[in-house]
RNA sequence: GCUCUCUUCGUCUAGUGGUUAGGACGCUGGCCUCUCACGCCGGUAACAGGGGUUCGAAUCCCCUAGAGAGUACCA
């Protein structure tokens, strides 16, 4: 038997990282199985449903590199099946036309509940004769005795009893089939075999497990993972800022760490933390995931996207980051390798709009100094070393403007003046950069420029000269 | 209310009857150093509570508390 799982959102919202969890764990799961991974978009919900839902939810599977075997089918383009299935079970005595009116299965829940029992349908309809031609939906027959147990591969053996299951709606009065006759069918025709879900679908279980065995089906395996909550515990919402894996994109986010971010959330290997996705696809066992529901943590996410940005071929860092500088109106091609500038500073950015944010200077001028650097650095007494700077650096060839050349006239203008190398170095790092941090003072030269090198210490100098007067 | 689920440092987790309860993020002290980072070394901090079982419980059982899910003509 090949392993077939499938990921099957309903297109309501965007793609939001506990769905992109779910999705990778189905998606590693068939991987490692050899088997096929299937998308489906359960779409039976023609009120909710919207296209743009459906795009933005394929649109984070490509940027994540969920590829998916089979799919995306959309339930909407089968529901002659389900009808022919409901029908079928209409024929067998499965299933019954009910034309109980809301408000009576309104007051019955309300009556249920203050007897302290749980609300459910009383099956009034069950052995009633309805007209097919008046308004009625389809309920399934729930077996009235004995218990299901849902063997999960996660949370172990779950028993119900049929006593707590009553008889669900399965085609609305619209002759729409609703989620949990649908699921069953496309699991049951599309050979699912593992079913790995959210655990919000748990209690949903039992009931299709009935319905699947009134069809004659053999029950697929299910894993039901627990959710991800907020930073505060609390469940995961809009108020908690990014929730759709799109949005981690736009604000520079590697896939890959948040891959590697989301697989670390109920599951481990060890002390391993860094896994890529072969390591994913060899190591993750569905078995191995936790029960219990846990906390998205940025500041976590930030250290692996760090650590991705540090560790990936700069060449490619520098692909995925030339929409970031794009977006601060920089073209990457008016100034240094792209792959240069992120090779100097990979290590100081969490995120891809970080790089780009701290690395504009390399290609435009900056308009004011960072007020505590300038404060600290460009004082009076940075006067002769920057003059000194210019002048050395003005006579600079082409050719010679080197890291290596670059840093020998720094060393040696703070060797004339007798002072450290800080004393030189940090007030024209302030004056080319604007701020006092940087990457090495000859890598930070080499970027700049001869040219916006000498612009910028005139710069400084008009301001040191312009505060000594003030 | 009812049914089901969950509970180890602030967070993610290791741990499956005997450990100084380990690692990671964060925070923090130090080293490195032209700055900021990176890196390296160290510190901080947890078994929800109460009963059992056992020579011995984070690990097994029960109860309590807290958290969550479901209880739709949503998925």
């Amino acid at each position: 038997m090949t392993v077939r799982t499938r990921f099957a959102p309903s297109p309501t919202g965007y793609l939001h990282v506990g769905g992109a969890r779910t999705a990778l764990f189905s998606y590693l799961y068939a991987r490692k199985h050899g088997g096929q991974f299937v998308l489906r978009i359960e779409d039976t919900d023609l009120e909710r449903s919207t296209a743009e839902s459906v795009n933005a939810i394929l649109e984070g599977m490509t940027w994540l590199g969920l590829d998916y075997d089979e799919g995306p089918f959309y339930q909407t383009h089968r529901f002659d099946r389900y009808n022919a299935v409901i029908d079928e079970l209409l024929e067998k005595g499965l299933a019954y036309r009910c034309d109980c009116p809301k408000d009576r299965l309104e007051k019955l829940r309300v009556d249920q509940m203050a007897r302290k029992m749980k609300p459910r349908y009383d099956g009034r309809c069950r052995n009633r004769q309805i007209d097919p031609d008046t308004p009625h939906v389809i309920r399934f027959k729930n077996p009235v005795d004995g218990a299901v147990v849902v063997d999960d591969m996660i949370r172990g053996r779950v028993p119900f009893s049929n006593e707590e299951l009553d008889d669900l709606i399965i085609r609305r009065s619209d002759g729409a089939p609703t989620y949990n006759l649908s699921v069953v069918v496309d699991d049951a025709d599309m050979e699912i075999t593992h079913v790995i879900r959210g655990d919000d679908h748990l209690t949903n279980t039992p009931r299709q497990i009935n319905i699947l065995k009134a069809l004659g089906f053999e029950p697929p395996r299910y894993a039901h993972v627990p959710m991800i909550l907020g930073d505060d515990g609390a469940r995961l919402s809009k108020r908690h800022g990014a929730v759709s894996v799109i949005a981690y994109r736009d604000q520079g986010y590697l896939p890959e760490a948040l891959l590697n971010y989301l697989i670390r959330l109920g599951w481990s290997h060890g002390d391993q933390e860094i896994f890529s996705v072969e390591q994913m696809i060899e190591l993750f066992d569905i078995s191995d995931v936790n029960k219990a529901a846990s906390a998205f943590n940025t500041d976590k996410l930030d250290w692996l996207n760090q650590q991705y940005i540090q560790h990936a071929e700069p060449a490619r860092i520098a692909r995925l980051l030339s929409p970031h500088m794009g977006k601060l109106d920089i073209d990457p091609s008016t100034g240094p390798e792209l792959a240069d500038v992120v090779t100097a500073q990979a290590a100081r950015a969490k995120t891809l709009t970080e790089l780009a944010e701290i690395s504009a200077f390399c290609y435009r001028d900056f308009d004011d100094y960072d007020e505590g650097s300038a404060k600290k650095h460009l004082r009076p007494v940075a006067r002769e070393g920057l003059e000194r700077l210019r002048a050395a650096f003005d006579l600079m060839a082409f050719e010679d403007w080197t890291p290596e050349q670059l840093k020998h006239v720094v060393e040696r203008v703070s060797e004339e003046l007798e002072v450290n190398m800080g004393k030189v170095a940090q007030p024209l790092r302030v004056a080319i950069v604007g701020r006092a941090a940087s990457p090495g003072i000859d890598e930070t030269l080499m970027l700049v420029g001869k040219e916006a090198t000498l612009r910028r210490i005139d710069k400084a100098l008009a301001y040191i000269e312009a505060r000594a007067s003030a």
